[in-house]
Formats: structure tokens, sequence, C-alpha cells
DNA sequence: GAGAAGTTGTTATGGCCGTAACAATATTCA
DNA sequence: TGAATATTGTTACGGCCATAACAACTTCTC
């Protein structure tokens, strides 16, 4: 049904391979017999999808041609507003785990970008700290990543752009509290 | 300044970490000289933080423990809607490469998920396709999956979810044109 | 037809991330 | 005080993903 071009908005024509598929499977789900819940899975695969093509897109234009990643990158912008601070911090403010934050900080280390320093009340802890070089690293990366990302957000207006992230914050508050 | 409680909606109540770092960061971001640009540190910081939360989420509440991953579980997916198909058009949907989609293929056809069957007509292609044992598990899968997401989502209601779900969209179509 | 050029799938290497197990250190509490 | 418990950071292992290089095959072009 409904194969002339120019019928629709444009289920064919220079849509990217993602979202012709993300039409076809809302169609199909909403088809199925129960049928399925074909807005939840929609916004769910629209979330996940700008998600990662932004996440690799950053990645590959911005942070790999500098010698960073964009983990280590916004592990970086952390320490750059936050000062010095502990792994375990670091952790539960990025919603990762602790084995993470040491990986991350390993390959940063290596690089000369951040550096552990020792805590004298606690001899378990350790606290991460950016270098000059990671300062500097992390200040001129922040510049362009945000000017790429309104290049991202520049079909939306003001307007849209602060609507989207009131929705997105509102989930991210009403998280379901069983998380563990 | 504003440091009594209920002042505000909650910049340090039970507010989760990594909202309150979020509306720190947007602080310090806004009152650097030159002012940065805080908005579009906002929304790609919560898209980002969302989605990494909601992966991990479904990650290890629903597929892990039924010895699945979410990239194998959305392979399956797509095998599922499309029928066997080749590793070339799954990383083109998906927007990924190649030899993750060989990965990805590999872990799944060690469970037996997923087969490989050669392609007649051309003898370097390969097409991938679902076992019965494939197709029960992402039909199960999928359930439990749309169940935690109507949970995630339950915060919104139906003109929000669908508003959010065309914003999400439009950023994808306006994709940057130099994505490579 | 035969060689050049392109496509497909794979492998190797390296980074990211989670879980589980561990050693070292702090804290609690009987 | 001293033992049980909790916390912190790390390591080992396995999965995901990208890039680059490669072999096999197809298609184009002369």
């Amino acid at each position: 049904m409904d194969s002339e071009p120019g019928t629709r908005p444009d289920p064919g024509g220079d849509t990217p391979p993602d979202l012709r598929y993300a039409a076809y499977a809302r169609e199909r789900l909403a088809a199925m017999s129960p049928p399925a819940d074909a807005e939840a899975f929609a916004l769910a695969y629209h979330l996940l999808q700008l998600a990662y093509v932004l996440v690799t897109d950053l990645e590959t234009r911005i942070h790999r041609p500098r010698g960073l990643t964009l983990p280590g990158f916004r592990l970086m912008f952390k320490l750059w507003l936050l000062g010095p601070t502990q792994p375990v911090r670091l952790a539960e403010i990025s919603a990762m785990s602790r084995s993470a934050v040491t990986n991350a900080v390993n390959t940063l280390e290596r690089g000369g970008l951040v550096e552990r320093r020792p805590v004298p009340e606690d001899g378990r802890a350790v606290v991460v700290a950016l270098t000059e070089a990671g300062e500097a690293a992390v200040r001129e990366a922040f510049a362009e990543q945000t000017r790429r990302e309104r290049e991202w957000f520049a079909c939306l207006g003001p307007v849209e752009r602060e609507q989207m992230t009131a929705l997105l914050a509102r989930i991210l508050r009403a998280r379901p509290a069983d998380l563990l």
C-alpha cells in the first residue's frame, strides 16, 4: 500500500536506513495480533539510536583525532568542573561501575592527562586530578564538542530544545526505583 | 546562594547524583567568561545520560538474565521483523560497522540463536537467520523489554511521548550531512 | 575475455564497560 | 580492644564497538 512516491513525508527517498527501518518496524508491530506497543518501541528506538549516532559522531569527529575518547573526555570534563575527585564519586555521578573508572583513569594516565594522588586521611582512597596537559586538552575539546552539538541541534528551535531537555530530565528524575 | 531546603525543585534532596551534577555543570558553564553554551551541554548530557542509564537497565534487568545482551537482542529483533538478512544490510540499518555485526553474529551463533547461510547468487555474501530457539527468545525478550520501557516512560503523558519521539526523529533525520 | 576497481565478510588490535573476586583499609559494635 | 562488617580501588574475564588490513568474490571497463 502507498507505494507511489510523494504520498508520504518520505518513507523511501533520502531517509536514512535507520529511520526507514524504524518506520517499518512501527507498522509491523502495530499490525501484530495482538498488536504490540509500537509507541513504546518508537520512543525507545529513536532515543537509543540518536544517542548511538551522536556518540559515534563526537567520538570519531572530535575526540579521536585529538587522541581522546568520548568517555575519556567526559571524565576529564567532570574533573575540570569538580577538581580532584575520588573514583567512587566519579562512578556514582556517571552511574557507572568503579572498575570502569579505574580503566578510564588508567588510559588517561598513560596519556599524561590525569594523575592519581593518595589521600592522607584514607589509605584506601585516591583522587584523580587533571594534569596541565589534561586541562588544556579538555578546554580545547570542549569548545569543539560544543560547536558540533550546536550543529546537531540546530534543527530544533530554542523552545523545542528546552522542551526536549526538560522531557529527558523528567524521565531521568523519575527513573524506576528498582534500578539496583 | 539559595541554600535553604525547599527553595528550588530539589537541587540536593533525593535527586540522583547524575542530575545534581548536570545542574551544577550548567551553572558553572553559564558563569564562565565568556559564558559557555550551557543549553547545548544540558541537552546533549541529558540525552546521552538517559540513553546510557536506560541501556544499562535493559541489559542487566531484562537481557543478561536471559543469556542475551542488548545489542544481541536488537540484532535478533531486526531479523525477526526482516527475515534472513545480509550482514552489510544489518550494519547499515544499525549505523554500525560490518565487523561489529560479524562479532555480534558470532556470539549469537555460539548460543544457537542465529545461523549463517550462504547465498547462492553471490559467493561473498551470507545471510543471517534466526533459529527456532532464537525466534522464541526474541519474542519473549521483546515482551519483557516493552513492559520495562513502559515503566520508564510512564512519567510522560501520551502527548509528551509522541512529542519526544517526534523531536528525536527530527534530529535523526536532519543529522549533519558530513557524517562520513 | 582480462585486468582494474569495488564489495562483502572476516580477523587483529585496542578502547570501553559490566560482573565477580580480591587485598587493603576503615568503621562498627559487642 | 578486637572481631565482624563495609568501603575503596584494582584485576581478570568476557562482551561490544571501531579502524585497518586482508582474502574472496563480483562488477566494471577496455
